[in-house]
RNA sequence: GGGGACGUAGCUCAAUUGGUUAGAGUACCGGCCUGUCACGCCGGGGGUUGCGGGUUCAAGUCCCGUCGUCCUCGCCA
C-alpha cells in the first residue's frame, strides 16, 4: 500500500519549492488533453497548481472534471515562455511520477471552475458543489475569518463565553416561534430561541457581569435577502453599565475586528443620533450616510402657497416634506414618474414635483411658485438652479417613510448621479420610542422588546393615554443603510418590569406564566445591565460585499424557507407524530397518510422522487 | 396572505405577429493533437419547453389553474 497522503497544499508551492518530491491531493479542476502530454489543474482549498503528466500515467486519460485524486511528483520550474503570471502557482509545475484516483466524480450539474453561474434553485440543491465555487469559498472563509477576530476581540474585553438552550420556552410577544412538541409532555411544547435574550440577563443576574457567545436564533416568519429563519447574532450582555459602556466597547471590538479581518481602519467613536433625527431627516431609522438628500419641512412654505393637497395635509394633522436631487431637472417625465411609483409603494397618495429655478420653475408646482414663492422653496429645500424638488404630503409616517425610501432609491439609481462617499458610516441610532400602536390589536406594544428599559419612565407612569412619546434606552448600529444589530439597557427591577407587562396588557398572571422565572430572579438582587446583538450574517455579508446573505451562509434556506438539499422541512410518519402527540389536520392529514403508507411496487424509482 | 419577475438541453441563454424538424455556447461522449492554462481541430448524443387544463387548423409563444425560484408589501419583540 502506497502513501497517498499529501505532504502539501495546491496553493503553497512556488519557485522556492523546486526540486522537492511531494505528494498532492485535490479536484480535477480542469484538463487539458494534447495527446501524449496531458494538463491537470488541481485544486484544493489553498489554491490551484498545474500537474503535468505524460505518456508514462495511463490513467491520465480517465480522469474527468471534480474527481478527487492524488499524485506524487516533483515540482518543477516552468519555461520562461510558459509561466502563469495569473497565479500564484504559476512558475511551477509538478512533473507527475504515480497517480492514484481517490474518488471519482459524476459529471457535476454546473461547473466549477468559470461558467455562468446558475440560478439559486440549482446552486442550492447541490449546496455542496456549489461552495466549492471560488466566490463561495471567499465569503466562506471571510465568514470565519470575521467571527474569529470577533470572538478573539471579545475573549480579550473579559467577555466570558456562555451557551445557552435550543429547547426552551414560547414566548407571546414579538415573532413566531419554532415549536417543538415534547414526547414526555404530552400538549406542550418547546420553543426554539428567537434570541438568548432572558438567559443572557439571567446570567446577569448570576453574576457573569460580561458574557457573549455566537447564538443561533430562530424566528418564524417570512423571508428577505437580509432575513433567514435560523440565522446568526452575536450576542451579548453586561452589567453595571450605561449606553456609552456599550457602545465603546463594541466600537474597540469593530475596529479590532474590522483591522485583524480586512486590513481596515474604522473611525471610532461612531457616530450617535436619536431615532427622531434620523426619521426627520432621513425617513428611516436606518440611514445611509454615506450620502446627503436629507427631507426638509416645507410646511412654512405650503401654508403660504395656494396648493390644495399640502395645505389640506397640514389642515389634518400631517406634514409637506421634501427632497432635493443636485441637477435632477434634467430627468425625464417618465423617470419622474416612475419615483412617484416608489413613494406610492409605501403608502403616499402622490409625488409633487418641482424643477428649481428662482423664475418659477417647471413641472406641477410651478404655478404654484409666483414671485417669492419660487426662492422660499428653494430656501427651504436647499436647492439650486436645475435642481429637482420631490414633495410628499401625508400622514407624518407616510411621508417619512416614503421619502426615505426614495432617498435610497435615488442613491441607487445610477442615472440620478447622487454623489455617495466611500467608506462605512456606522452610526448609532438611539433612543427608540418605547411602545409602539397595535391598530388591528387595539393595544400598545413595545417596539424593541417588553425587557427595554424606558428613558423617561416618571412621565407616563401617572396615567395611560398617549405612549407613542415615551422614549426607551434601546439603540440599533446601523452601517451603510443596514441595520446590523440592536440592544438596549435593561429593566433590571422586578416592580419595573410588572409594570411595563401591565401597559402591553400582559396580564400578571399571564406574565407570570410566560416570564415568571425571569420577574423572580430580578427579584433576588438584579445589576443595573444592558447588552446588544450584532446580526453576523448580515455584517459579514456586507464587508464582503454581498446584497444577499444567503451567500455568507453555508447552507441557507429559500424564501419559502427550504432547505433544498436535504429537502427540509418534509413530513414524517403517522407514528413518529403520534409519539410526539400530535395529530395532523386538513391538508396535513392528508400528507402525513401520503408519507405513511406503503410504496407500491414502483418502489425502486421513488428513490430519486422529490416531495 | 397580497404584488411583481422568472421557469426552454446537465448549465447559461435564444427562438420575429401563434406557423418548417425548438437553436447557440458550454458541459458530456468518441477521435486527433507533446506546452496548454477559457487549449485547439473533427464528429456525436442529449428536449414531457415546470406540471395540468383550455382556445386554435396550428401553442415554447395566448388564456385559466397549479408548483417552484427570486424580489417585495404585510410580517419580522
Amino acid at each position: 500500500m502506497k502513501n497517498w497522503r499529501r505532504t502539501r497544499t495546491c496553493g503553497e508551492l512556488n519557485s522556492e519549492s523546486i526540486g522537492e518530491s511531494v505528494v498532492l491531493n485535490g479536484w480535477v479542476h480542469a484538463r487539458r488533453d494534447h495527446g501524449g502530454i496531458y494538463f491537470v489543474d488541481l485544486r484544493d482549498r489553498y489554491g490551484i497548481t498545474q500537474l503535468v503528466l505524460g505518456g508514462n500515467i495511463s490513467e491520465a486519460v480517465k480522469l474527468s472534471a471534480e474527481d478527487v485524486i492524488a499524485v506524487r511528483g516533483k515540482v518543477v520550474a516552468r519555461d520562461e515562455s510558459n509561466v502563469n503570471k495569473q497565479r500564484p502557482t504559476g512558475w511551477i509545475e509538478i512533473d507527475v511520477e504515480e497517480l492514484e484516483i481517490l474518488s471519482k466524480s459524476l459529471t457535476p450539474p454546473f461547473e466549477v471552475s468559470g461558467g455562468d453561474e446558475p440560478a439559486v434553485e440549482t446552486r442550492l440543491r447541490y449546496r455542496y458543489i456549489d461552495l466549492r465555487r471560488e466566490s463561495m469559498q471567499k465569503n466562506i472563509l471571510h465568514r470565519a475569518k470575521f467571527i474569529s477576530a470577533m470572538r478573539r476581540a471579545f475573549d480579550d474585553e473579559g467577555f466570558c463565553d456562555i451557551e445557552t438552550p435550543i429547547l426552551t420556552k414560547a414566548t407571546p410577544e414579538g415573532a413566531r416561534d419554532y415549536l417543538v412538541p415534547s414526547r414526555v409532555h404530552p400538549g406542550s411544547f418547546y420553543a426554539l430561541p428567537q434570541s438568548p435574550q432572558i438567559f443572557k440577563q439571567i446570567l446577569q443576574v448570576s453574576g457573569f457581569d460580561r458574557y457573549y457567545q455566537v447564538a443561533r436564533c430562530f424566528r418564524d416568519e417570512d423571508l428577505r435577502a437580509d432575513r433567514q429563519p435560523d440565522f446568526t447574532q452575536l450576542d451579548m450582555e453586561m452589567s453595571f453599565v450605561e449606553e456609552e459602556d456599550i457602545y465603546g466597547v463594541w466600537e474597540r471590538i469593530l475596529v479590532r475586528t474590522f483591522r485583524d479581518a480586512m486590513g481596515l481602519e474604522l473611525s471610532a467613536p461612531f457616530q450617535r443620533m436619536r431615532y427622531d433625527e434620523a426619521m426627520e431627516r432621513f425617513g428611516s431609522d436606518k440611514p445611509d450616510l454615506r450620502f446627503d438628500l436629507e427631507l426638509k419641512d416645507v410646511a412654512d412654505w405650503a401654508r403660504k402657497s395656494d396648493f390644495g393637497v399640502f395645505r389640506g395635509a397640514l389642515d389634518s394633522g400631517g406634514r409637506v416634506m421634501g427632497l432635493c436631487l443636485p441637477g435632477g431637472a434634467k430627468l425625464s417625465r417618465k423617470e419622474i414618474t416612475a419615483l412617484e411609483v416608489v413613494v406610492k409603494e409605501y403608502g403616499a397618495k402622490g409625488l409633487a414635483w418641482w424643477k428649481a429655478s428662482a423664475d418659477g420653475g417647471a413641472g406641477p408646482l410651478a404655478r404654484f411658485c409666483a414671485g417669492n414663492l419660487a426662492g422660499d422653496l428653494m430656501a427651504l429645500v436647499g436647492a439650486a438652479e436645475g435642481d429637482l424638488c420631490l414633495f410628499v404630503a401625508d400622514r407624518q409616517d407616510t411621508v417619512r417613510r416614503s421619502l426615505g425610501e426614495l432617498r435610497r432609491h435615488l442613491a441607487a439609481a445610477p442615472h440620478a448621479g447622487v454623489a455617495r462617499r466611500e467608506g462605512w458610516a456606522f452610526l448609532w441610532v438611539t433612543h427608540f420610542p418605547m411602545f409602539e400602536r397595535d391598530e388591528e390589536a387595539e393595544r400598545w406594544v413595545s417596539l424593541h422588546h417588553p425587557f427595554t428599559a424606558p428613558e423617561n419612565w416618571e412621565f407616563w407612569k401617572e396615567g395611560d393615554g398617549d405612549l407613542s412619546c415615551i422614549a426607551s434606552r434601546a439603540y440599533d448600529l446601523v452601517a451603510n443603510g443596514w441595520e446590523l444589530g440592536s440592544g438596549s439597557i435593561r429593566i433590571h427591577r422586578a416592580d419595573v418590569q410588572a409594570k411595563v407587562f401591565e401597559v402591553l396588557g400582559i396580564e400578571a398572571d399571564e406574565a407570570q406564566e410566560k416570564f415568571g422565572f425571569l420577574l423572580e430572579a430580578l427579584s433576588f438582587g438584579a445589576p443595573p445591565h444592558g447588552g446588544f446583538a450584532l446580526g453576523l450574517d448580515r455584517v459579514t455579508a456586507l464587508t464582503a460585499g454581498l446584497d444577499n446573505i444567503r451567500d455568507i451562509i453555508a447552507f441557507p434556506k429559500t424564501t419559502s424557507a427550504m432547505d433544498l438539499m436535504c429537502v427540509a422541512p418534509s413530513p414524517v410518519p403517522l407514528g413518529q407524530l403520534e409519539e410526539v402527540h400530535i395529530r395532523p389536520a386538513g391538508r396535513a392529514l392528508v400528507r402525513a397518510f401520503e408519507t405513511t403508507a406503503p410504496e407500491p411496487s414502483t418502489e425502486a424509482s421513488s428513490g430519486s422522487s422529490r416531495v
